[in-house]
DNA sequence: GCTGGAACTTTCCGGAATTGCAAATTTTCC
DNA sequence: GGAAAATTTGCAATTCCGGAAAGTTCCAGC
């Protein structure tokens, strides 16, 4: 017993969860090749080599598998905060973090924009983007919560705000013509939540 | 012509939307009673009197018809803001809307409290909850636009805030054994959007 | 008010999607 | 090396879904 108490995952795991990215990155790339439409159990499966039973016993329809990479991502984004040093105000931490990583997590602005293309006209697909969003969100809430001693409401307004001002920045930065860098974008909005959401006056 | 071009909606359309409503209605009912498995086309179709196939034409799932209701009063969220004097500013109007419309929308603690409970084993559910709310979003998001004369990300990043807040309020009034009225938790976390969302300090 | 046409509901039905199960295969542990 | 555990696979049973046609209800024009 040479390395302790070591938690590694292990081969079967590690096979496990190699199985399921292979699945979710087919998933995706026929979708980006074929449309949603021509991803199913069989040319997942079949692309990845194994049968389409196991397809299912991963994923149980195939958004939950095109998502599925996605969704992991996402959730780094609330271990991220939590890494920064504790002694960090939450806002700073959030400014830091969140701008450079949302880079990261989404790929290229191809990449989202068809993505976004192609949730809007599959309300299951979009259905399945906001459980993970609400998940992450949840994630974040506790992070919130750990580092500011909040325990009640405050957390999930929060984190539930700052995920809506990263989905609104990731959106725009998407599907309009901007040569303003995403996490530019991001920082504004983060900025708006932490100092109050400006509101102008009515137009007269 | 004494009433003028009016567009009363006529007897066909009446019943459609009476036949939605009742099948939304017996399908939460049936929920309420006999839990979520128990909903099915068969079962509601059977309450209401119709075939349920007709069930089929009017929601594509149990989810969908459950929700429908909520759904609609959801919805009317956006009118009850954009009824409000033009010349309000915009944090008034949502102060002195969304606290009342909340309880009127969401019904009883108990629902709202069962809704929770059944929404969290059930994530199908809590999808089809999660594209109601996204919904009246980008609704709020065109209300807000319209007022501030913002067309870019400050509106769906007000929009998406504010529902936070409001799902956040309702989850825990309906989930902690509190007191506090609804609109009074409701309105403390819009003031934290419209002055700065409020993060104590690191704690030590 | 009555009649032709449009819209909605119902019945029937076939194919696709989903799930359960047990055998076959692979991995782990001793 | 071999037993135990976990995973994959194929098959069967079942449910789900939506198209087509017939029947029923509403609306508009005469």
């Amino acid at each position: 017993m040479v390395g302790g108490v070591s938690d590694e995952p292990g081969l079967r795991d590690r096979k496990k969860a190699a199985t399921r990215a292979a699945l979710s990155h087919a998933a995706w790339s026929i979708m980006v090749e074929d449309g949603l439409a021509a991803v199913s159990p069989e040319s997942v499966a079949e692309r990845v080599g194994v049968s389409s039973r196991t397809f299912r016993n991963y994923f149980a329809s195939r958004e939950e598998a095109i998502i599925d990479g996605w969704s992991r991502r996402h959730h780094a984004l609330a271990d991220r905060v939590r890494e920064r040093p504790p002694a960090e105000p939450l806002w700073d931490s959030l400014v830091r973090v969140l701008p450079e990583a949302a880079l990261e997590i989404i790929g290229s602005r191809d990449d989202i924009a068809l993505m976004i293309r192609v949730i809007t006209e599959s309300p299951t697909l979009l259905a399945h983007n906001l459980l993970a969003l609400q998940r992450t969100s949840g994630l974040l809430a506790e992070v919130v919560a750990e580092r500011t001693g909040e325990r009640r409401l405050v957390p999930h307004v929060v984190a539930g705000a700052v995920l809506a001002a990263l989905a609104s920045a990731v959106t725009y930065w998407a599907t309009h013509d901007t040569d303003e860098p995403l996490p530019d974008l991001l920082r504004q909005c983060l900025e708006h939540l932490r100092a109050g959401l400006p509101v102008g006056p009515p137009t007269p």
